[in-house]
DNA sequence: GACAATTAGTGGTCTTACCAGTACACCAAA
DNA sequence: TTTGGTGTACTGGTAAGACCACTAATTGTC
């Protein structure tokens, strides 16, 4: 029977509190991560509630990550505690992988557009700004060899807006930008992997140095075309790092099968 | 269709799959942020799955913030990227008219690679149901002289939308559409005057009716030109409108300067 | 016209029943 | 003994039906 409640304002939810009090009980060290839970029915009885409620709450485990289910055998406590990323859109991401490559598909389209208006409208002050963004982030990755990850990749990023604010187009600047945003914050683990890489990295800097030459002496084809190159040669790196990582944790699966 | 859960088992978990498909067609856009989804009945209905396997999927959405419920009323989808497809352009319309055609500018690009993609990647489903659209757009137009312009906009859209989704790029789906309900909000009047005269009409759908035939016989470089000069012409349109209603305004302005 | 009562529809919860996998004890054959 | 099947008693997975609590639109009343 029903737990309580006159709790005005606020629903009360069984499930949501199902899934609390678990998750609670996990923090807790109650159940500790590889242990089988109790079963379904049991849980029932011992959090009082129905079985609807109880499953509704341990699915909601289930989806973040916490729990692990298998019919027939129960439902254990996840070894790997998730990351704190609760970033409401990496849900997206995660349950979608494709969506990643459409993203890039999408701002590829909208990075070399970019990049063709600042050739083609850029002022000489935009030029200015893209030539001191470009130099900073040149300068930086020549002078020192061991780089900090997260600061080249904003010097990148301030790059990539300069030329975008020299199209001139408000919206155009609005629309990548929370491409970009929503980019790095799902990918930002393999963006900085791609950094660390020599390889991509020389990559990276030429084609860098391929679009500012383009923007900067007024060819807007030419700047488009570098661009386009510049995304889809990263969507080629990001995908072998994804694989990469698939392959990584198969072999890690292999091992936990030998313990 | 796999969501989370280590489904390591081979069963297929209805409420995740109801969970991934639900959030597929919020990611096509069929469902809309704001909008009220069906009843939990009518869902189960639809989806055919039993109420307590729906009320899983949908708890899963609910806590990843994908959607929001309340007792008696329902459940409406959340907004997908908080804060950000929001309105921070609307202010820029308000203080610069000529961010429209910035507007425009944008969304011709976008328009133009999802015709391009809807010819190279449609499925024969996907050119159905833009055939349906568009001939539902045609008849109507066709049937009757005195047209319900808002109507007529509804149809046009869901015309460019079936486009669109045979891009099968729902990243794009979704920025096409934040472009799209932006630019109605903000010039619908001038829209519906654009309907409204027999000359630019015509035009309109002449050019709907090349857009159409180049996606269904898949020549992608015809059917992305087809969408630029479509929205450029609609631009143009806008721009001769703008004019007009600015030297009405002056006359009307002159007319008071007198009383 | 304003306001209260009715009512149909919604999500929230519990119950029951059955299906489908899993683990383990058991027992017969090699 | 070992081996291999097999039964059985668990596990989670799904479906269906019955309520309750709440909301909003409709209707009836003053």
């Amino acid at each position: 029977m029903v737990s309580n409640s006159q709790d005005i304002g606020m629903t009360p939810r069984t499930p949501d509190a199902v899934a609390a009090r678990l998750e609670q009980l996990i923090l807790d060290g109650v159940f500790r991560p590889g242990q089988l839970l109790p079963s379904e029915r049991r849980l029932c009885d011992r959090l009082g509630v129905s079985r609807s409620s109880l499953r509704e709450g341990l699915r909601v485990l289930r989806s973040k990550g916490i729990i692990e289910t298998r019919q027939g055998r129960g439902s254990v406590v996840a070894q790997l505690v998730p990351g704190r990323d609760d970033n409401p859109l990496m849900y997206l991401f995660r349950d979608h992988p494709r969506t990643l490559y459409d993203l890039l598909e999408v701002r590829s389209l909208l990075e070399g557009e970019s990049a063709r208006l600042a050739a083609e409208r850029g002022t000489p002050a935009d030029m200015v700004l893209i030539r001191r963004r470009y130099e900073a982030m040149h300068d930086y990755v020549e002078s020192t060899s061991d780089v900090d990850v997260e600061h080249l990749a904003r010097l990148d990023h301030g790059f990539h807006l300069a030329i975008c604010q020299a199209s001139h187009n408000p919206v155009l600047v609005h629309t990548l930008q929370s491409l970009t945003d929503l980019l790095l914050s799902s990918v930002f683990a393999s963006v900085k992997n791609l950094y660390h890489r020599p390889g991509p990295r020389e990559q990276i800097n030429r084609q860098h140095e391929m679009i500012y030459r383009a923007v900067s002496d007024h060819q807007p084809e030419q700047a488009r075309q570098s661009a386009l190159e510049h995304l889809t040669s990263i969507g080629h790196n990001l995908r072998e790092i994804e694989a990469e990582n698939e392959r990584l944790e198969r072999s890690a699966m292999r091992l936990e099968a030998y313990e």
